[in-house]
RNA sequence: GCUGAUGUAGCUCAGGGGUAGAGCACUUCCUUGGUAAGGAAGAGGUCAUGGGUUCAAUUCCCAUUAUCAGCUCCA
């Protein structure tokens, strides 16, 4: 007898080995026309395969993230079939599921590629092998036999894999005239993929190793029912509509030039503006926090960078060394301002008294990213760190570390940020030269950030392999509006550049110690925040960052000058206030500024002039009614009060 | 840096071996208006750059460059 525990805790008794879908069948027709996969204890198995012992089970449909992956990992491979179809001797990588659909990573036969514009032809044919309803059959392989079949396809790339495997633990699946290698679940038939779209083309590194060949990459993702695959596409197209990139051009925030360089952003001066209000609402917190602005110039001896370490680790991929007439002298624009910030640190005897120190700086910084890597301004070459150093006791360090947390949560809940990813990023445990510095100083890091980290209760993952080379880091990612991972503000602690610059402290022993230092950026950079801003709020900033957060429409140009007498009163108690004296209607006025994202438009005709008042209407909400010029400075005022109060708390 | 795609007016884009178009924006004029597009006229382009094929190239081919998607990288 075999007892099967449904997650509602009932139990299913069989007398013989039982499929997922023969369970499903069991406790209703209509669930076993929607499962998609099982999980059997702990692991997500094939509806088809048999159950042979006590279990407990859970079955999955579309809802669940088990029963999506079964779908599109089947679908990858019927994509591969399609292509199999189309490309004959194409060899395949790897098909896994994404977040959101799949891809499959093949080499296509010498001279042969996929455009864009092939996909159709390929989504066409995986719909055509969809409908041919084949079952997808898992059977188990030895590693003789997996290397033998694969041989014959003279498939390089899975033969790397099954090399990789242990023997007993290779699997096929197989529909139609297409077998692969593969770990599964599938869905039982192919008939339940109804609708597909490929996405995108690109190259891949096979095995993500730069060294190795580069494969074609295609996305695609699938859904049960056609209407599901438009609700995707509709909410692409919404997404794409978010970029920063289109709506800071719209916005006139900021723009770019080849005459002056890739990746080297112009803020416009709606685009300062915003910056400068960022900047602004910073050092206030900042100051309550106790940091002091610090200024360093924009470039440094190249000496400095090899004390630092960065030279030797970075320094011939960065922008080339610039040599100044007089012989022997060699600078580098600063890729960083840490030190600067020690030497400034240096300049004086230090006491325990004076500890923690905490340099401050929007310091502009200059790095030879790859061309490819350039995007909009997430990704630049200049770009403006919200930077800051701090330098302590050991024993200071959590609590300065801690403080640093508050002051992003800050940030985070002024902006509404809240679906972000806190990543604690150690060393890689197995590759421990890429990094500089002492086992015992890098355990003593580590440490320190974990435990600030869970005592601020914060919800971390955490990755080896992914700290700086002088560090560990904190790192606080948020997705922009297609769903890409960028991270924003960063904390590392580092016992590196104290030793390799030589800080030090007097202690109340009348001793030398040495100081440890944080090194940390809230907003990360001011362009990548920027960037995430614009597309959180779909360029709808909060009322007290945006540019202009005021604009007068005079009905007609009689009543121009009163309108520019409101907006000088405005601007006087500054309220950010522009005047749109075209020769326009009014409707048309109004219009463009609601498409310009203005949060209130003030309209003044005959009767706000006579009344000294203006009629109001905010963004998205139309009429709010008349108000005297001192009520709506009083009202707009007390607005932006209560935005930042609410961060103060 | 790698693979692929794209580059036509300020913006969004159409076109196509015989010297280029639309809508919006811009300028001028008319209109002086009450809560999401008033009307008319005008100006604006070495069709990314450099080669090649051709009687003729913006169009076809090659290279370069920038942008886009992804990979790799990210102090």
């Amino acid at each position: 007898m075999i007892n099967i525990s449904l997650p509602d805790g009932s139990i299913k008794q069989y007398t013989q080995p039982v499929s997922g879908m023969d369970i499903a069948n069991d406790i209703s027709p209509r669930l076993a026309k929607e499962v998609l996969s099982v999980t059997v204890n702990d692991e997500v198995w094939d509806l088809s395969r048999p159950i042979a012992s006590d279990a407990k089970i859970n079955l999955h449909k579309w809802d669940d993230k088990e029963g999506k992956h079964a779908f599109w990992h089947s679908s990858a491979h019927i994509m591969a079939e399609a292509i199999e179809a189309l490309y004959p001797g194409t060899k395949f990588g790897i098909g896994p599921t994404i977040e959101n659909g799949f891809y499959y990573d093949i080499d296509l036969p010498e001279g042969q590629v996929v455009a864009e514009k092939d996909l159709q032809v390929i989504e066409n044919k995986m719909l055509e092998l969809a409908r041919q309803k084949n079952d997808i059959v898992r059977e188990d392989i030895s590693k003789d036999e997996a290397l033998k079949m694969f041989r014959t396809k003279d498939d390089q790339y899975k033969l790397e894999l099954i090399n990789d495997l242990e023997d007993g633990t290779i699997t096929l699946y197989r529909q139609g005239n297409f077998t692969d290698l593969c770990r599964g679940p599938h869905l039982p038939n192919t008939e339940a993929v109804k609708a597909i779209k490929l996405l995108s083309v690109a190259g891949a590194y096979w095995r993500g190793n730069e060294k190795n060949k580069m494969l074609t990459r295609i996305y695609g993702i699938s859904f049960p029912k056609a209407k599901l695959l438009e609700e995707f596409l509709v909410l692409l197209e919404e997404a794409k509509k978010r970029d920063h990139r289109k709506i800071g051009k719209e916005m006139d925030l900021f723009t770019f030039s080849q005459e002056v360089g890739m990746g080297l952003p112009l803020w416009m001066p709606k685009g300062a503006q915003l910056r400068e209000q960022l900047e602004i609402f910073l050092k206030k917190v900042q100051k309550k926090f106790g940091y002091e602005q610090v200024i360093t110039p924009h470039i440094g001896n190249v000496n400095l960078y090899k004390t630092s370490g960065h030279y030797e680790k970075y320094g011939k991929d960065s922008f080339q060394v610039i040599t100044t007439p007089q012989e022997g002298e060699e600078y580098l624009l600063k890729p960083m301002n840490c030190p600067h910030h020690c030497e400034i640190y240096k300049a004086r005897p230090r006491s325990y008294k004076d500890l923690p120190i905490r340099f401050a700086e929007f310091g502009t910084v200059y790095r030879y990213e790859m061309s490819g890597e350039l995007h909009g301004l997430t990704r630049v070459r200049g770009f403006t760190q919200d930077d800051a150093h701090i330098f302590c006791t050991p024993d200071q360090l959590k609590e300065e570390f801690k403080k640093v947390i508050d002051i992003i949560f800050i940030i985070f809940k002024a902006l509404d940020f809240k679906d972000y990813t806190a990543q604690i990023s150690l060393r890689d445990p197995n590759n421990k030269t890429k990094y500089i510095g002492s086992d015992e100083n890098w355990e003593k890091a580590e440490q320190a950030i974990i435990e600030a980290a869970s005592e601020k209760g914060l919800n971390t993952v955490t990755e080896l392999g992914e700290a700086a080379f002088y560090g560990p880091k904190l790192d606080f990612m948020i997705r922009d509006a297609v769903g890409r991972n960028w991270q924003l503000g960063t904390i590392q602690v580092d016992y590196n550049l104290p030793e390799r610059f030589q800080l030090e402290y007097t202690g109340a022993d009348n001793q030398k110690h040495r100081p440890v230092m944080i090194h940390r950026a809230p907003f990360g950079s001011m362009e990548r925040f920027v960037a995430v801003l614009i597309e959180h709020t779909a360029g709808k900033f909060p009322l007290w960052l945006t540019p202009d957060q005021v604009v007068v429409l005079p009905i007609s140009e009689k009543y121009n000058d009163y309108a520019r007498k409101v907006s000088n009163i405005l601007n006087i108690s500054d309220i950010r206030t522009a005047v749109d004296d075209r020769n326009e209607k009014i409707g048309r006025k109004i219009r463009d500024n609601e498409l310009k994202r203005i949060p209130y438009l003030l309209i003044v005709g005959e009767q706000e002039q006579e009344a000294e008042s203006v009629a109001v209407r905010q963004q998205g909400q139309g009429d709010k009614g008349t108000m005297t010029i001192d009520e709506f400075a009083r009202f707009i005022k007390s607005e932006v009060e209560q935005q930042l109060a609410a961060i103060d708390n």
